[in-house]
This record gives structure tokens, C-alpha cells and sequence, in this order.
DNA sequence: GTCTATAGGTGGATAGAC
DNA sequence: GTCTATCCACCTATAGAC
């Protein structure tokens, strides 16, 4: 079940939208504009907003494990995978938008329940996948941080998101991602 | 110029649903519900939703002054400093909402210019301080920490935001700050 | 697959009586 | 200060022609 070319084109402009305003400030009116259709065409491709919610949340989830997969095959150390994983967020950064999923996340009372898990199933990716990274380096001496890998976890993955939230709203101009990385890579190192 | 009853009630009740919704999430009727008036008397007291909003950031940025200056008087040590804040975001985890700031960062390029501003205004304040307590620590021997004390703020600035969005959405319950908190002193204190 | 036309609801906001 | 009544723009969604 390929997406057709115009159900992918709605669905890249329903992501930017999300990851620039929130789920709840984009219309079917901004889409149909973006895409040229009209709003009556999308319901053909997505019956309702939810619907389409659900499937760019399911292709994010996708691009997400293609991500995470391609940073496990290329990088060789676990400073190198979480300076991956970083840099899949900063590319969002500097583009001056949020993770989709974040935003999500912001307005999360609001959305289809479905929805909702989708959001939390990311998250949870997420995280286990930096906890992962966290235990093997322990494992092998990279890395000499003591507590338990889920907590870290958990601090990383806030860590980035807030750092999305915080760089694009503050006056500073300068990468929040950047100092989120340093000072996570330094309390693992530490001893 | 000491808000109304009435206009006290409606901040409440604004500032609760965009805590919990989100600021494009909310209406004139769900606030005319909440305290019990009609819509067109929310226009006496805030002439638009903007105007609303703004107070609402206005006030929300007072209690964040008098929080701070509250732990600078009771607080004695940088630790116990950055504890006291992490406290102030951590009343919010627990009742499943997030900062009102993150949640109108979130849908920032919808906000009216002057709410934009009061949104970088919060972050920028929250942050200055958090830079203060880290540099007086460092100076005072308290912390080890070698890094720029602007980077380390900027850096736990976002696990408290971020922290607040993750600990809603994700399935695991426990709270995400007690991790933030943990590893930020963790990286303040190690050599 | 896309269109026109339209329904039915909700959004913020205003005028004017009380 | 609060009300009723109303405006108009916008929203998601559907029906049915092409």
C-alpha cells in the first residue's frame, strides 16, 4: 500500500505544518493551498484529520527506525551514536521546527486516541533506543557513567526535546542541541 | 490595576486549558463554561484572545519572579538552588500538564507578536538565573563543573521543558525530572 | 481523483439593552 | 458587568457530477 503521489505531498505538508504550528493550527484549507487541490480532495485520500494525523505520525515512526538503524550500522562507538541521534534532531533545529512529535505531545489531550499512542510509541522508541546505546557502552568501558542507562535516557531524550522547544522560542541564537549534547556526553564520560 | 474577580478567574481558567491543551486548543466558550458567564463577557474584560493571552504571560511570568526569589531566599547551597527549581516544574509533572511557556512555544509563529515575546522573555529569565546559580557555584568551589555556565543552563532549561512534555506522553510513569535533576547535578558536580 | 456545492458546527468578535 | 442577538469567517465533512 504505496502512498500515491498526492497523498504523499499532503502528508509532507501536514508534517511541516505540525512541526511548525501544532496539530491544531493547520486546516484542510492550508493543505489544499500547499498542495493545489481542493479541501473536498483530500477526504478522498484522508477521510478525516485523524486519519491523517495517524498515517504521517506512522511514516515518522518509520523514518525514525530507518534512522536509528542506519546510525547503528555507521557509527562504531556510543559517543558516535548519540552524537547521531543528536544530529538527526539539530537538523529539525536549525530548520527553525520542532520534533513532530513534540508537538504532538504539547496538545496531546486533544488528539484521537490513536493518535495519542503514536506519539507515546515514538517516544518510547526513542528512549529505549538511547538506553540501549547507554548499556553497551557501559558494557564495553566507553563510558564510565554509573547510574542506571534509563534514567539517562529519559534526561537525553527531554533533553532534546525541550532543546527543539527552547532554541526556537528564546532570543539566543545559538544551538541549544549543541550544550543539550556536551553536557550529556560529559556525565557519561565522567567518572 | 488589580485584576477583577471575574478576570482572575478567566486568567485561571486560560492558563489551565493551555497548560493542558494548548493555546489553539481553547475557547471563548470553554472559559464562559468554566466560570460560569457568557462568551461576549469575556470581551468586557479582555477585548481579544490575544489580550488574554498576554495577561495570562504577564502573570505567569510574576510567579515565576517570585519563585525564584523565593528559593534565592531559602535556598542555601547551588544544589539546593537547582532542586528548588526543578520542585517548581516538578508540581507540574505531577499534575499531568506542561509549562505554559513550552506549550505556547509549541505553537509559536500562531501567536500574536507580543505573546511571542513574553514567551522568550520567560525561557530567557528562567535561563539567566539557572547561569547565575551554576557560575556563584562554580565560584564558590560548590561545583567542579569546567564547561560555560550559559551552555549547562541552556542545557537543563531544556530537560525541564522537554521532561514535562515527555513525562505525558510516554507510557512509562515515573517521573522523567527526577532523572533531569539527577544527571544535571551528577554533570555539575564531577570533575 | 478531483471538482462544485453545501451542510452543520464552531471560532473570535461586536452592538446595544439592561 | 453581564446579557441576548447577531455577524462573518473558518472549520471538518459529505453528496454527487465529471
Amino acid at each position: 500500500m504505496t502512498a500515491s503521489e498526492t497523498a504523499t505531498r499532503l502528508m509532507d505538508a501536514a508534517q511541516l505544518l505540525i512541526m511548525e504550528r501544532g496539530y491544531n493550527a493547520f486546516s484542510y484549507k492550508d493543505l489544499a493551498e500547499s498542495v493545489g487541490i481542493r479541501t473536498a480532495s483530500i477526504h478522498y485520500h484522508f477521510p478525516s484529520k485523524g486519519d491523517l494525523g495517524l498515517a504521517v505520525m506512522g511514516r515518522y515512526l518509520g523514518q525514525l527506525d530507518d534512522a536509528l538503524a542506519r546510525i547503528d550500522r555507521t557509527a562504531k562507538s556510543g559517543k558516535a551514536r548519540i552524537k547521531g541521534l543528536v544530529k538527526v534532531f539539530a537538523e529539525t533545529e536549525s530548520r527553525g521546527a520542532i520534533c513532530m512529535c513534540g508537538s504532538l505531545a504539547a496538545s496531546l489531550e486533544t488528539l484521537p486516541a490513536e493518535l495519542q499512542e503514536a506519539v507515546a510509541e515514538y517516544l518510547d522508541r526513542c528512549e529505549t533506543w538511547i538506553q540501549r546505546v547507554i548499556a553497551d557502552g557501559g558494557r564495553e568501558g566507553e563510558f564510565a557513567y554509573a547510574g542506571k542507562p534509563a534514567e539517562a535516557a529519559a534526561a537525553l531524550l527531554s533533553g532534546l526535546q525541550g532543546g527543539l522547544l527552547v532554541a526556537r522560542a528564546r532570543t539566543a541564537r545559538a544551538s541549544v542541541l549543541a550544550n543539550v549534547q556536551r553536557l550529556f556526553l560529559n556525565t557519561l564520560e565522567a567518572a
